[in-house]
DNA sequence: GCCAACGTTGGC
DNA sequence: GCCAACGTTGGC
């Protein structure tokens, strides 16, 4: 899952009472499905920095509740309100993240030349999606790169 | 700031 | 339902 640091890092995170977060503002729908059907609570999320000076995995988190409402699309103020949801029919929807540990930094380039990585959706080219799903195996050769 | 890639919008 | 125009993402 992807954050831009400038925006929660994965420092922030780490710094809240409860160390969670509800992952608002997702208004893509194939990330928002992935939230929707591919999570489940428990999962391993690997906190993605984007948009800054060293892009790259910054820490492991963790799926911490099922998929809910995002209150977001609901207010009027937010960025991220839309007027076509409606409560009854809410379009867009989050998964609360729980801090899990913060890990040494992998860079981008490190994973684009990690192999057994090389068919993750992250490092696709024109990938843009703030979220995309990571399979076991290669979760597990990340997991033994930050050990 | 540039630009590739891709999603969304809206006219028809 | 098509598709051009436009907006956004995100690495560089």
């Amino acid at each position: 899952m992807k954050s831009e640091p400038s925006v929660q890092s994965i420092d922030d995170l780490a710094a809240m009472p409860s160390q969670k977060v509800g992952w608002f503002g997702v208004r893509n729908y194939l990330a928002r499905n992935y939230m929707r059907d591919q999570m489940a609570e428990g999962d391993t999320v690997f906190f993605y920095h984007s948009s800054c000076p060293q892009p790259g995995i910054a820490g492991i988190a963790r799926v911490a509740s099922l998929p809910y409402p995002d209150p977001t699309q609901f207010e009027p103020d937010s960025e991220y309100f839309d007027p076509k949801s409606s409560s009854e029919n809410p379009r867009w929807i989050q998964v609360e993240v729980g801090f899990v540990r913060k890990t040494r930094l992998m860079a981008l380039p490190e994973l684009r030349a990690t192999p057994g990585l090389e068919a993750m959706p992250l490092l696709q080219k024109g990938n843009r999606l703030s979220i995309t799903p990571v399979s076991a195996e290669e979760a597990a050769v990340i997991l033994s790169l930050l050990a």
